[in-house]
DNA sequence: CGACGGATTGCAAGGCTGTGCAGCATGTGG
DNA sequence: CCACATGCTGCACAGCCTTGCAATCCGTCG
């Protein structure tokens, strides 16, 4: 196969063009000299020949490939999928092109994932999923790397860091819990224990605690459907089960919700008020009209791309979004 | 930004470990013959200078870049997100490196995804939507890129062409409709209008007919869950209501369910069964329990790369997968 | 002890592009 | 008609890597 590969390359478009390899780079180089008439040729030239720039070439000779690196783990999650969505129009638009890494949360395959980044020359890497070692970080740094991690800690210096108001949106789901005249209060984490998810839990307890309300909370697997159930189980057989639950996800929720409807028979929001977080679009359907906390995940892709054009960046940056409350059916109204 | 950039190269690297530069490279290259007390200098300089190979350069001189174009849009839909994933994971094990380029369907903008992946000398492109214009696959195969066809028209010589049996699929379920008692069938359909969603109403019309079975067809909007919900309006105010209906993608069925049973209040499987295709993860949820096909998420990714990296191909390579029957609880039994 | 073979190593070419610099032509003004 | 500014163009180099080829080194055998 290798052996067949023959792209046409800018010396034999300048042949057929009948001017120089030079002007042929120079016509496809945004405010060049180059006549117009020069130009008309060698574009004919092109054209007829199939010439497409070589962008390896080209990112080896201006230090700038072009490429963003997106590492994300759970690619088919349908938070993730919907920033991925986001992040990669986003950077198409702004003339990038998104490299893919999946990962397997694992912070050392983050650190292969980075690695990647690095092996390519990429202009930056956005991670969405587990975090990466501080060497590393300090490597893409080094070698002039952007840095931009979405809803993780926030111990290094040098990457962009956007993150949202998680503790805040928890407190508001246990107002709302307490206006609906819940009195015991549940929070159904996954075992993940990502930056985000624990702000949440402790955003939720404190607030709880302040509204005087009993509250449980329970960790279990994976932030998944199946963990939903599951958690679901354990908290509805308790001996005195809580009437509102604030699950950590929205995939959390939705197992959450069926496994009280089908299992337990219960109704929703009558007998259990439930909410959830990211505002996925299965939070919307029918079955569940889930009450959530909207990721703004236009907003978290347009500031991450248009950081990774600014000229110069300082070192610390901080984004803090808000996530907007989606007010559904799944909470009974005050 | 692009003056702070500074990668090290090999040279450096030659230099502190006191070899030539074609010494590193060759310690990192495999098979090569280097002395193992060499390559230990070599090893040890690199590391600490955090020498990575430069994928740019390497792509150059091999005209092998080890990027793979994966083509897609509406990334975010449960299907093509895990047909992501498990392409960029298997592609991850072979060595290769994703490049994910988002359309919106237009085949327009495959064929800008195309020139993309020209650009960087993807050493192959895969499309899971549109449909790419004839003159830019042959462009693609004249510079020696791969092309993989996923549930795409099979035109086209050149590329592998991936397909499932979906006449036959439609086949089965109206079988098991007509098991389950239903006298009136319905196809709900999108207006997407691509070779495998056509290729299922087909085949269901023509099975509906050899059975006898008084059957309707109905296409709407997107591939989208609204769709299936707008669908579900129309097929159950008609005067002759069907009471099984066959819905092209998982999505439109849960939209479709939904609608049935919140503004119609008709029980399913017991008054309407439902089938959908995909088997997307929402179509085992509580909720829904939706009888469908298994697209072979894994098998088509597997064949994919598999075939990415044989030495000589055919120019007429057709794959032909079975997409399984998941019973769930959508479908009476028979 | 000399020759020979095998393992390593360095040199230099080749792959493709962008761009500073100097030369060229052309046009303009005096 | 000449001096000068202006706009294009081509040359050559730099950027980083892989690899064929020739040279070198060392061990071993006759």
């Amino acid at each position: 196969m290798a052996s067949k590969r023959d792209f046409v390359s800018a010396q034999q478009v300048a042949q057929r063009a009948g001017v120089s390899r030079s002007a042929v780079s120079r016509t496809f180089t945004p405010g060049a000299s180059v006549a117009p008439e020069t130009r008309q040729k060698v574009i004919e030239a092109a054209e007829s020949l199939g010439y497409h720039v070589n962008h390896l070439a080209r990112g080896l000779m201006l230090k700038e490939s072009g490429i963003v690196c997106l590492v994300v783990s759970e690619v088919a999650t349908p938070y993730r999928a919907a920033l991925l969505k986001a992040l990669t129009q986003k950077l198409q638009i702004a003339g990038k092109i998104a490299m893919l890494v999946n990962t397997d949360r694992s912070d050392e395959s983050v650190g292969h994932a980075l690695k990647q980044a690095i092996h390519y020359r990429a202009d930056a890497s956005i991670v969405l999923s587990g975090m990466p070692d501080r060497s590393i970080v300090e490597l893409c740094l080094r070698s002039g790397q952007r840095l931009v991690l979405i809803n993780r800690d926030d111990e290094l210096d040098g990457p962009l860091r956007i993150n949202l108001n998680d503790a805040e949106a928890a407190e508001r789901i246990c107002t709302a819990f307490a206006r609906a005249g819940c009195r015991r209060v549940g929070f159904a984490n996954s075992e993940a224990g990502t930056a985000s998810l624990m702000a949440r839990e402790e955003g939720f307890l404190a607030a709880a605690a302040r509204f005087g309300l009993e509250a449980y909370c329970m960790r279990y697997g994976a932030t998944s459907y199946q963990s939903g159930r599951v958690l679901a189980q354990r908290f509805l057989t308790m001996d005195n089960r809580p009437d509102g639950v604030f699950c950590a996800s929205d995939l959390l929720a939705c197992g959450f919700m069926d496994e009280a409807r089908m299992a337990f028979g219960l109704s929703i929001p009558e007998q259990l008020c439930i909410a959830g977080f990211d505002d996925i679009e299965q939070a919307s359907w029918g079955s569940y009209q889930l009450t959530t906390f909207a990721q703004p995940v236009e907003l978290i892709a347009g500031h991450a791309v248009e950081w990774l054009q600014m000229e110069d960046v300082d070192p610390i940056s901080n984004i803090k979004l808000q996530a907007e409350l989606v007010w559904r059916r799944s909470i009974r109204a005050g």
